[in-house]
DNA sequence: AAAATAATGGATATTTTTGTCCGCTATTTG
DNA sequence: CAAATAGCGGACAAAAATATCCATTATTTT
């Protein structure tokens, strides 16, 4: 089985380069927002700059995103000298992953089918239906219940990485 | 909460349209060995025309799919008249998901990092690393248990569906 | 008030993915 | 062997995602 999928790697002549569960705005955006709130645990404000050079993302998109976030309250961002991105108290002990994927990459991943049939339809279920409903609930679950926070903390304890 | 993400939908001027947990091309791959399948347990083969209304997709582009289907050996494709694809015993037998998604999507879904870092890497794992690893592992084990066989029996059984 | 700083918003560019077109090859039928 | 059929392969086109540029706005410091 796995010379079988050796196999596929040479005849792979087609399709996608990279699949991933998230859009790349969405991983720049949950791996940005742990930044900033592991800072904002040390009353620290960020610049773009600084986000961009601790998750490895480039400078301009990832400007995109924090906008994004900020717009959508889970992050403040502040003009001029001193200012910067940070997370406030309140939303630093409340806001979990999936807030984050809802602002950037919409509710797709929980509504989505996945065969791609137009929404995940319980009465006309595509034939993956049943065996990836468990799987998709799983996600859902472990998003809205993993805070920004506990993650950031297991950053600052250096357990964890937002780049190599 | 649920207020909130409504909030969201409206705010959301930047980012991707649609996020799914496979590509379109392997949506297509999946459905078209699904009803190839199906007609291939009747002995019948079925036309390039066939399968894309079937399955409700771009004919020319599912033609490139089901070409890399054919070079992956997963499905045989013939020329001429009475040609068409089809799927010989022994693969409709042991085809699981998970061959079709290595033959379009390659492996990625299953080393990917759940948060973009290169490769999935225990020694320096992301934030998310730990909860993703279980549903990243339940998703590989659906794809490898789960057989194109069982899912067009219960296609033409009508207790699924490949368009709507 | 002027200068410096840092995010913002809009336009634009690049890359990837998705999708199309069309002449070619192989196969079957008559 | 000619005609018809059906997939193949390469080039091309469109759409979407990712990424960049730069002038502007808001804020702070001097
Ligand atoms: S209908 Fe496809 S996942 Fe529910
Ligand atoms: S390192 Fe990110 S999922 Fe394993």
């Amino acid at each position: 089985m796995d010379i079988f999928v050796r196999y596929l790697e040479k005849v792979r002549t087609f399709a996608p380069e990279k699949v991933e569960m998230f859009s790349k705005a969405c991983e720049y955006g949950i791996r940005a927002s742990i930044y900033i709130a592991e800072k904002s645990l040390l009353d620290k404000r960020v610049s773009l700059k600084e986000v961009a050079q601790a998750i490895n993302s480039p400078e301009a998109y990832t400007s995109k995103i924090l906008q994004q976030l900020s717009r959508s309250a889970i992050i403040n961002s502040d003009k001029g000298p001193t200012g910067g991105f940070s997370m406030d108290k309140y939303m630093l002990n409340n806001v979990k992953l999936s807030m984050i994927v809802s602002a950037i990459d919409g509710d797709e991943i929980y509504k989505g089918c996945a065969l791609g049939l137009e929404k995940c339809n319980e009465k006309m279920p595509c034939p993956l239906h049943d065996q990836f409903k468990s799987i998709r609930e799983d996600l859902k679950r472990m998003l809205e219940t993993t805070t920004v926070k506990s993650l950031s903390l297991n950053l600052e304890k250096g357990l964890t990485f937002l780049k190599r």
